[in-house]
RNA sequence: GGGCGAAUAGCUCAGUUGGUUAGAGCACCCGCCUUACACGCGGGAUGUCGGGGGUUCGAGUCCCUCUUCGCCCA
């Protein structure tokens, strides 16, 4: 007999079984299987979100990964050959920021170092200190195929970059720009829109008056958030349908501090309704006025240079007082404003909230910039990404998602690639400075030594690539592209669902959306699949700063991996947040902790109650010998069944499209699926509510010696048959237990691994007895419950229970037993009359259970709960009759409705007469 | 400033095309160490579905409006 401990212990259990795992390759596709390259099986495919090479595991990767675990685990079950890519981001800006910060610690720069020495050094630190968050990702389960791991700066994912970037260059749609782009001037590298977050913040809005330099008496105020940029100032612009300052237009103004004249233009960017309608003009530290400066052919100076210090930079002389120069942005504000008011051209300052962009590495305020960075169009790229939405070939979930998505790529802008960082993809364009342009600057897939049009000495574009231009060809880089022959490529792309959390849905999915089309001219998926974000009590986002973290390795080594994906998926509504409380693990994770002991406790009994003999397989018995008991527990199977498939939805999208992608989703199917939560929900009600609940207590009295061996040998085939369904459907969410217990079961061969055993299939079966009648048992089990909590009789006691039925004897009396069990009773079935001074509970059908307690019911207080009963039936009754009086509703409701409001009242009805009779001669009234 | 969304039990959330008495988990109350499980078992209480108006035989669900909150974009 196989005996377990008494208790799960995950620490002990969950190692081991990964892994074996491991060792039978269990999680490893093989892309010959795809049907796509002449294999048997349909491909399942997902990308991992490649986490920073230097990061560790928190939360939020917990909970992406977890996801994406269960849903690779439910494809690989279901019959598909499923690929789960892992690898990691070489994440540019964090990665440098953190060796950069190492070697300050010994007294250096990265100038010191040089720039081939600190790439050496940034190196050989990801290959001492990364990847540990992919060993941790096993420690939480992820099945993902560790042989195909990938790193965005290996030289095969390199490779791809390059790809990428010299076909858009060739295609027109990278371009060098000169314009104002976002800079953080901690990081001293640019930044794309997206990578500079705003952040509402408590400002002052200052009024400033520009006297007009023919008449001093007069002037014209401007508003500004940043008095310390005027210094660059070249005009003030007014619309040129205000009336107000139409006579200004064309003179000029004084500007304070510097005081020199700068000319009053017309232009429609002024906005008559903000602050008084005036506008200060300053070209390079403002990206609007840049353009507006472009358009009036304005110079340009430059008062701030790139670690946001006043200085008198390009164009500039003349214009930062000394007072100024050499000081931070923030401190010449204050000085600028003390100036200003001993000009006595400060008008007012008023109280102002606003949006301020913050570099999303460094939280620094990022500082609009005049520079030269590497641009892609945008707009050719976005639009079959929008189609592909539109038309049905991906779906984004939660569906409002949808629309943001729309949104943005309707409305987008070109996207800043390059960064002035040394960590990471450098730009492959070479200058050539003998040659005229074009020929002066190459973009070349190989290295070049020498100009290829007259073999003069080049040198190549000093930064690098934005991280994401690398990210965006994951699905493609990962599977081999552009070595458009690669099996993988060929075997799994496109692949199936995208996992990760809305706040990339711009920087990331939306643009491996438009790579997918602009390199393979298909989508990368057809699913996105966007969830919430883990917080704290206080709905704060989880961060290493607030320290309001939880981390997941705490979790397993207190819970287990299993509590901690259980929790997670099971409290995970569709895009829903997690709030956990970093402060009591045990509250936060007990679901998950309870919920592996039970399956436990259940396995237990089971394994020391099925026996050594061996089980007969389900398949070989015949339905007929089934008791309702077991006809009940397979009609819940099949039930949990189908709802843990509807919950998951379908794998793909199954209409055929000759326009987009050769596959759409339905109508019917676009928003379907991927419900983890009620999938969870409803494998736990099976397992727990309605297999250990009810089966199991009602099966033990048929697993005992003396049973009767035909029956037991059904009993135990059920049992088993059940219990190994159960922990197929668990299986995705918490793999390590139900391995730990699906290896234990009898049957089992060596070798075989519930990973990659079948998905729970609903199963017809002939001449089995009708499972609903156990519901009949159960109810009078709850009838008799009610009663012994009702009169306060010890659970210990035994009570004589009667069932007085006309209908369903033949149910009840071969139900006796159980009944009797499950509700600590003596159970007679009989058909009356019933006796005196006894408790009653009217059953469906018309049954009813009656517990004699002679002295122990308080007749008033019986009346008094058959009257309370009654009323309540009363008014459903009136409320019933009500509507089905009314014509226009048996009119117009569907037929059906108005059935079974009928059937319902009917039933009432009887019961009501059933009642009256029973308080009648109870009660006498 | 523009767009999107949310408001349902003490908390976190379900509630699919309008259709019987609005659900789950956790928390709570009462009783139990009943031989797999006290990380458990049995019983129980809890919602004017944010306010107001409308459409409909019928509204948590659809429409309008107000309030509060959140997210995205400028």
């Amino acid at each position: 007999m196989t005996e377990l401990p008494d208790r799960y212990d995950p620490a002990a259990t969950e190692p081991a079984i990964y892994e074996e795992w491991l060792e039978h390759n269990c999680f490893a596709a093989d892309a010959a299987r795809s049907e796509r390259v002449g294999g048997d099986r349909e491909p399942y495919t997902i990308v991992m979100p490649p986490p920073n090479v230097t990061g560790i595991l928190h939360v939020g990767h917990g909970l992406n990964n977890t996801v994406q675990d269960v849903l690779i685990r439910w494809a690989r079950m279901s019959g598909t050959e499923a690929l789960w890519v892992p690898g990691t981001d070489h994440a540019g800006i964090a990665t440098q920021n953190v060796v950069e910060r190492l070697i300050g610690q010994e007294g250096k720069t990265r100038f010191d170092l040089g720039r081939e020495a600190f790439v050496r050094r940034t190196e050989a630190f990801v290959e001492e200190k990364g990847g540990v968050i992919l060993k941790q990702l096993r420690a939480i389960g992820a099945s993902a195929d560790w042989s195909r791991t990938a790193y965005t700066l290996s030289p095969e994912l390199s490779r791809a970059v390059r790809e990428a970037f010299v076909r858009l260059y060739e295609r027109g749609l990278i371009y060098k720009g000169h314009r104002v782009i976002h800079w953080c001037p901690r990081c001293l590298t640019s930044l794309s829109d997206e990578e500079a977050e705003f952040q509402d913040e408590p400002g002052s809005l200052y009024h400033i008056a520009y006297p007009l330099s023919d008449d001093p008496s007069r002037s014209v105020t401007i508003a500004t958030t940043r008095p310390e940029t005027m210094l660059a100032d070249v005009a003030v612009a007014v619309n040129p349908d205000d009336d107000r300052y139409r006579a200004l237009v064309g003179k000029t103004v004084r500007l304070p501090i510097v005081h020199i004249d700068i000319p009053i233009i017309a232009d429609a960017y002024a906005d008559p309704e903000f602050g008084t309608g005036v506008v200060k003009i300053t070209p390079a530290h403002d990206a609007n006025d840049f353009e507006v400066g472009k358009r009036h052919g304005l110079p340009a100076p430059v008062v701030i240079d790139e670690t946001g210090t006043m200085r008198e930079e390009r164009d500039a002389d003349g214009r930062v007082p000394s007072a100024l120069q050499g000081l931070d942005r923030f401190a010449a504000r204050e000085r600028v404003v003390e100036l200003l008011r001993a000009e006595k051209a400060l008008v007012r300052v008023e109280q102002h909230q606003h949006a301020v962009r913050h570099c999303y590495r460094c939280d620094t305020v990022v500082e609009p910039r005049l520079s030269d960075q590497w641009f892609v169009k945008m707009a050719p790229l976005a639009e079959p990404a929008l189609a592909a939405v539109r038309a049905g070939a991906i779906r984004i979930l939660p569906e409002r998602w949808e629309a943001v998505y729309v949104n943005w790529l309707t409305n987008i802008r070109d996207w800043n690639i390059s960064r002035q960082l040394w960590w990471g993809h450098r730009i492959p364009v070479w200058y050539c400075d003998d040659c005229d342009p074009p020929q002066n600057m190459i973009a070349s897939r190989e290295d070049l030594t020498k100009c290829p049009y007259c073999d003069g000495p080049v040198r190549q574009d000093e930064d690098v690539l934005d991280t994401w231009f690398s990210s965006w060809l994951w699905p493609m880089s990962t599977l081999g592209w552009p070595n458009e022959s690669a099996r993988d490529l060929a075997a799994f792309y496109p692949t199936d669902v995208l996992v990760t959390a809305p706040e990339i849905l711009f920087f990331w999915v939306a643009r491996m959306i438009m790579a997918g089309y602009a390199f393979l001219g298909r989508a990368p998926y057809h699913s996105v699949y966007l969830h919430g974000t883990a917080r704290d009590t206080q709905h704060r986002r989880m961060s290493k700063s607030l320290g309001n973290g939880v981390d997941p390795m705490d979790v397993v080594a207190l819970f287990g991996a299993d509590a901690f994906r259980w929790t997670l998926i099971a409290g995970l509504g569709l895009g829903a947040d997690v709030i956990l409380d970093p402060a009591d693990l045990e509250k936060s994770f007990s679901t998950g902790r309870n919920f592996a002991t039970k399956l436990w406790n259940i396995g237990r009994f089971l394994l020391s109650n099925l026996g050594e003999a061996p089980v007969r397989p389900l398949a070989e018995i015949d339905a007929r010998r089934f008791d309702v008991a077991d006809a009940w527990i397979l009609d819940r199977l099949d039930a949990a069944v189908a709802e843990c498939d509807g919950a998951l939805g379908p794998l793909r999208p199954t209409k055929p499209s000759d326009t987009v992608d050769g596959r759409v989703w339905r109508a019917d199917e676009r928003y379907a699926g991927l419900r983890l939560n009620e999938y969870a929900e409803s494998a736990r009600r099976f397992v727990w509510n309605e297999l250990a609940d009810w089966y199991l207590e009602s099966v033990k009295g048929r697993l005992t010696v003396d049973a009767a061996a035909e029956d037991r040998e059904v009993a135990r085939s059920v049992l088993l048959h059940v219990f190994d369904r159960a922990l197929r459907l668990l299986h995705p969410i918490v793999p390590f237990i139900t391995e730990a217990l699906w290896q234990k079961l009898p049957g089992r061969v060596a070798g075989e691994f519930l990973v990659r055993a079948s998905w729970p299939r609903v199963a017809a079966r002939e001449g089995a007895p009708r499972g609903e009648d156990f519901e009949l048992a159960r109810e009078a089990v709850l009838a008799v419950r009610q009663i012994r909590s009702d009169y306060n009789v010890a659970p210990g006691k035994t009570l004589d229970v009667i069932v007085l039925t006309a209908r369903d004897r033949n149910v009840y009396e071969a139900n006796a037993a159980t009944i009797g069990r499950l509700a600590r009773a003596r159970v007679t079935v009989s058909a009356g009359p019933a006796p005196e001074g006894a408790a009653h509970v009217v059953l469906r059908g018309g049954s009813e259970v009656v517990v004699p307690l002679a002295g122990l019911v308080d007749v008033d207080k019986e009346c008094q709960r058959l009257r309370g009963e009654l009323d309540a039936l009363a008014k459903q009754i009136v409320s019933r009759e009500q509507r089905l009086a009314n014509p226009k509703y048996v009119e117009r409701a569907p037929e059906h409705v108005v059935r079974s409001d009928r059937a319902t009242l009917d039933e009432m009805i009887a019961k009501r007469g059933q009642l009256t009779e029973k308080v009648r001669t109870l009660c006498g009234t």
